[in-house]
RNA sequence: GCGGUUGUAGUCUAGCUCGGUAGGACUCCAGCUUCCCAAGCUGGCUACCCGGGUUCAAAUCCCGGCAACCGCACCA
């Protein structure tokens, strides 16, 4: 490779050099270097940790703050029944085989599909029933015609097992949305008792890749913010739904994208309702939120998009999905968020699984009046006839639809159920009304679903840019890693005493700051540049005599003078979004 | 897991063909100096991915691992 070449490489591919910036400074690195590394773990040093922090707090704050979201944090590790209920162990098992020729690998269901055996039918096949239908099927490798290995399943989920005993399987999460589903009732309780409510529950997730590549993109352990906003099916209405009904979505659709396009369509959140392009107005409205928050992270409206998923592509659970996605440099289109209309599919799963009820209460606005035939066996009457069997006799016929027992009395004068003879003067048959006051049902779900780690990544690379070829990384000033960097001018004549004093007082104050005395003025600032440290507060000689301080700013390189004093009340109006860099001081001219 | 490419200080890299003291640049640290945008001088720390083999001698050659990147497959 000419150094032509790897000069370009460096300046043009920014996951290169935003991999190569985060290692040196402090981001993130691959984990366990020292014993040779492992695919797809990664370790956020400091400059990442704070950075993650603050990007999850960013969520925090539009999601719990702003729309109300309840927050919940659970475990990691879950008994093997919760990953069984939500389908995750047959999904995450994938069978597969491998020609013994060429050693490419093929998903054995999707090999019986091409022969016509439907998905569903190859789901539930065992690894011997997959092998006699290869075999019958007489198929072979499609690249190279070679024959097939004995079918193996390959489980993406960590597996483990809970306490001394083997049979105790757990498996690691693979996302955190099951703890919220098996929680619902506490949850419900604790919203007391009323829909619509969401639940956010941030963590880790474990998924066995493969092959995990790609840096932060795809990791083995990761951050998941997993979101589930529970609602009733009938009042399907987005309360909130002014808040973003004018915000863009731009959405690459289903129909364009099986034409090959990829040119998106851009509604507003309104529109995209009105078409039916989203069905849910929840699912909306979060669409126009996860829009919001990359773009408080520092992504354009112009470089995201949302991905109508196809049928095929869809989560098992899903019957509406779109993809967040945000264009990053070197992979192009890299999904950031997922939006799923779960329906009631996983709070049905675990019901049926565990033989709790998970079903919530709904009052009628007007109670329901209802008039039914009803059949009331007289036990006075089939008491003498049956004795001890009478109370059968009774159920028995409870099982008859009342019409068919009145018609049966109105033709014979009486009915033959499961051997019992119950004859017309042994029954009431009359109108009964009854009263139903409401209803119970499932709750249907959107969730909204972050990767973190991905949140993380598209900030940093977006925060990446290059002034007077120093590598500047211009972070939204919510979550800069540091907001300030103090920096006495010279490490003598009390400057550098100055400087310390301040940096205490502005600790004191709740900012995030370093202190920073060694090389030159402008070697630190490049430091500070690089480290995407918000504001520079330089101690100079002035300092000491008139108790002012220059501000500098990490993306103009302008700077203000400001009195030490007024530093806490500026920075906090600053740091809030209240005020502009300008308004922090007296701009002074640089050379 | 397969194929291709690659692996040398914190970072980027030279050296590998043809085995013989591992070199540079930047960063970092210390000192001097300078002081509002990576100035200068002096000094210093730090590396051949791991394990075998061949050899008097291996960063270099061979074998096996591991990891990264690209492609395939996978990505619920």
């Amino acid at each position: 490779m000419s150094s032509e070449a790897k000069c370009s490489k460096a300046q043009c591919d920014k996951f290169v050099a935003v991999n190569e910036l985060a290692k040196r400074r402090g981001f993130f690195w691959s984990s366990f270097e020292i014993y040779g590394g492992s695919g797809g773990f990664v370790t956020y040093g400091p400059l990442g940790t704070r950075l993650k922090q603050n990007i999850e707090a960013k969520l925090r704050e539009l999601v719990v703050k702003k729309i109300g979201i309840y927050e919940m944090e659970s475990s990691v590790i879950a008994p093997a029944k919760v990953f069984e209920a939500s389908g995750h162990v047959a999904h995450f098992k994938e069978p597969m085989v491998e020609c013994q020729n060429c050693h490419t690998r093929f998903r054995a269901d999707h090999l019986l599909e091409d022969k016509g055996i439907s998905s569903a039918e190859a789901e539930k096949m065992s690894l011997d029933d997959i092998k006699v239908e290869l075999e019958r099927h007489e198929v072979i490798c499609p690249d190279c015609k070679g024959k097939f290995s004995e079918p193996t399943r390959y489980l993406t989920m960590f597996e483990t097992t809970i306490g001394p005993y083997s049979g105790s399987v757990g498996y690691g999460r693979p996302e955190a949305a099951q703890n919220i589903f098996v929680e619902f009732n506490r949850l419900y309780n604790v919203a007391r008792e009323r829909l619509p409510f969401g639940c956010i529950n941030i963590g880790k997730a474990l998924r066995n890749e493969i092959s995990p590549r790609q840096g932060l993109i795809r990791l083995r352990e990761f951050t998941i913010a997993d979101l589930e906003f529970f609602f009733d099916p009938e009042e399907p209405a987005c309360e909130r739904l002014a808040e973003v009904e004018n915000e863009v979505l731009p959405i690459l659709l289903c129909d364009t994208r099986l034409k090959e396009c990829e040119d998106v369509t851009n509604f507003t959140v309104r529109e995209a309702l009105d078409k039916g392009i989203i069905k849910n107005e929840w699912q909306a409205y979060f669409m126009a939120q996860a829009k919001r928050l990359l773009t408080e992270l520092g992504v354009p409206a112009s470089r995201q998009r949302f991905l109508e998923k196809l049928t095929w592509e869809k989560a098992h659970y899903s019957t509406q999905s779109f993809d967040q996605e945000v264009m990053v440099d070197r992979w192009g289109w890299v999904e950031v968020s997922g939006h799923a209309y779960r329906t009631d599919y996983d709070l049905t799963c675990h019901m049926k699984a565990s033989g709790v009820d998970m079903t919530v209460y709904k009052e009628f606005p007007n109670p329901v009046e209802t008039e039914e035939l009803a059949v009331k066996p007289l036990m006075a009457k089939l008491g003498p006839v049956y004795k001890g069997e009478a109370a059968k006799a009774a159920a028995a016929l409870a099982k008859v639809p009342a019409q068919q027992v009145a018609d049966d009395m109105e033709k014979d004068g009486s009915i033959l159920v499961e051997g019992y003879q119950i004859f017309k003067e042994q029954v009431e048959i009359g109108k009964q009304k009854t009263t139903v006051r409401g209803k119970r049902f499932v709750p249907h779900v959107v969730e909204p679903s972050f990767g973190c780690d991905r949140l993380f990544y598209v900030a940093l690379e977006y925060a990446y840019g290059l002034k007077d070829d120093r590598v500047v990384l211009s972070f939204p000033r919510s979550i800069a890693p540091i907001q300030v960097g103090v920096y006495p001018l010279m490490g003598k004549d009390g400057m550098d005493t100055k400087a310390k004093e301040v940096q205490k007082l502005l600790a004191c104050e709740g900012f995030m700051t370093e202190f920073d005395e060694t090389g030159s003025i402008g070697r630190r600032y490049a430091r500070a540049d690089e480290a995407g440290i918000q504001l520079g507060i330089t101690i100079d000689y002035d300092t000491l005599s008139d108790g002012t301080v220059t501000i500098r700013d990490r993306d103009s390189w302008q700077q203000v003078r400001a009195a030490i004093a007024e530093l806490p009340k500026l920075l906090h109006l600053y740091f809030e979004g209240k005020i502009n860099f300008e308004s922090l001081g007296e701009l002074i001219k640089v050379k």
